[in-house]
DNA sequence: TCGTCTTTGCAACAAATGATTCAAATATGC
DNA sequence: GCATATTTGAATCATTTGTTGCAAAGACGA
């Protein structure tokens, strides 16, 4: 309906694409507001190609001239923005039906309000976890997703962080040594489990600083918590939201990347460096080729 | 910062504009998308109004170009890959400044995305797996929060779903039971794990029908298979954006909870009487009282 | 190894775009 | 009613756009 028979054509014809063709191809079908939005040329000029290509991709694919790509392109993005205001009133009722679109409205709107709400308490998050000898990660249940993000990331950054799952049931016995050096990010929202207040608490009296991730400031954690980003749960779903939270944790990252600076860089660069070694990502091209170009984002890590 | 804060300007100034800046200030408010779409010229002739009006139109309203009205209007609904591009640069330089600010706004607009690039396929997806026998749920390293997230939530509905994790490297073994009745969840991004790739293609191979986030038609997971949701990673930040995937994840749930219907619900129901009984949640109240009522809010469930 | 065929990208082209200029049309103040 | 200011649109200009032609680079079979 919108752009999925395009795609899907783009995906069909792939494979007898010549290698440029495909190049962009692909950078099409990853970014088709682009091709709406952008000039040929600039289009091109972001894809890594030569403007001729992007026409001969048109070309190969049955359209007349660009301008029928694009577009093809432009109609897809059109509709939506355009009908929905029409169709999303009616229809609410049916069973999940149009389900999807509400949450996503509802998961954005949450979303874009974040910072909002917490002002400046991304900053202090951010400098308590700087400043921490040892980070604990701490969620459980519907939490431990967030949490485990997190940790994974700031592994990427720096070494001292610690999650603690419950592998073993052994989990959060490191806990024992966290002291006022430490810093602990918990995560947990309404119900909140008993195990994280009680183990937020015993690392609290330590003196260990908290940042908590957590729906209310008179949630059992923010009230120990030394900062405290609040999120919102609410959803039109069955389930709690748990996207804001996540959201919340993948924005802290991004600023603690950003307030590493050059080191930071570095370390990515060789947990990256590692990883490659290790042989742990999947490659598309025949190795045979000049193994350099085939990487094409330079700057952009993988989290 | 999108297109509120702009229609805000003109509508403001309305009053002060010219009989002829009106009409095509009108038009402009009423087509946001056709002034990112068309040409200046184009947009002026529907408008009813010789093109310069619109340049001056533009000027009006304190923009140098009439490129930079333009693009404004192509930022209100696009995903942040092409606007960031200018503001990247800047913002690396300043470590982090305003940096949440940012991909709040990124990061709010991508999920806001995620229906129109993916049409029917979160119909699709739902449909393919409650049809399954056994749902597996594959996702590593910074794809595995996310897995985890669907897994758990999975196991309130259901419980025939089954997280591929790798607690003592057994994890993907139970893939080996996957046959034509099956099927298989699997996220994953860019850089593709080898392990994800080798090991969805063998489950697929077994005739298992895969449910794939990922971030390209062309990724290894979408093209083995049956329906592909797409979403976005881009980001201002260093890493990769991980959010839209976990929303993706969030709102297929509900999906699923919302087609489920009653029996559903009672599972939901039994499940939190279970956790309750363990006394697995923290609560507000005194132990003393009746245990009954610290059981909040009897429709919401955890997610 | 050579010759043929495909793939690729540079350079040049005509058309269209955004922007400028200026004169006509209209409104405004005295 | 006249002179001044403002508003408007046609004609024009410099760029940029999509497109074409052609030659170099590469792949492939004999």
């Amino acid at each position: 309906m919108t752009a999925a028979p395009l795609s899907d054509r783009i995906v069909r014809q792939f494979d007898s694409l010549t290698p440029q063709l495909r190049e962009a191809a692909r950078f099409v079908l990853d970014h088709p507001q682009d091709v709406a939005l952008l000039s040929m040329r600039e289009l091109a000029r972001r894809a890594g190609v030569p403007p001729v290509t992007m026409l001969r991709l048109a070309r190969q694919l049955d359209f007349p001239d660009y301008a029928a790509f694009r577009q093809v392109h432009a109609a897809a993005w059109r509709k939506p923005s355009g009908s929905d205001f029409a169709s999303r009133a009616e229809g609410l009722q049916k069973r999940g039906e149009r389900l999807p679109e509400r949450m996503e409205q509802a998961l954005a709107s949450q979303v874009s309000h974040l910072t909002a709400r917490n002002a400046d308490a991304f900053t202090t998050a951010a400098e308590t976890i700087e400043r921490a000898r040892r980070v604990y990660v701490l969620g459980f249940r519907s939490c431990f997703g967030v949490a485990f993000q997190f940790a994974y990331v700031y592994g990427l950054l720096r070494d001292n962080g610690l999650l603690l799952d419950g592998a073993g049931g052994t989990g959060t016995d490191a806990l024992r040594q966290a002291g006022p050096q430490d810093a602990l990010l918990a995560i947990s929202l309404e119900p909140y489990t008993r195990a994280a207040v009680e183990q937020t608490a015993f690392a609290v009296q330590r003196g260990t600083a908290m940042v908590a991730i957590t729906d209310s400031e008179l949630s059992p954690l923010a009230r120990q918590a030394k900062v405290s980003l609040i999120v919102p749960t609410e959803s039109p779903s069955f389930f709690h939201a748990l996207t804001p939270a996540f959201a919340t944790a993948e924005m802290l990252l991004g600023l603690l990347a950003a307030r590493g600076g050059a080191k930071v860089a570095d370390a990515i660069r060789n947990a990256e460096g590692q990883l490659a070694s290790f042989d742990t990502y999947w490659t598309d091209r025949p190795k045979s080729k000049t193994q350099v170009k085939s990487q094409p984002k330079p700057g952009k890590s993988r989290s």
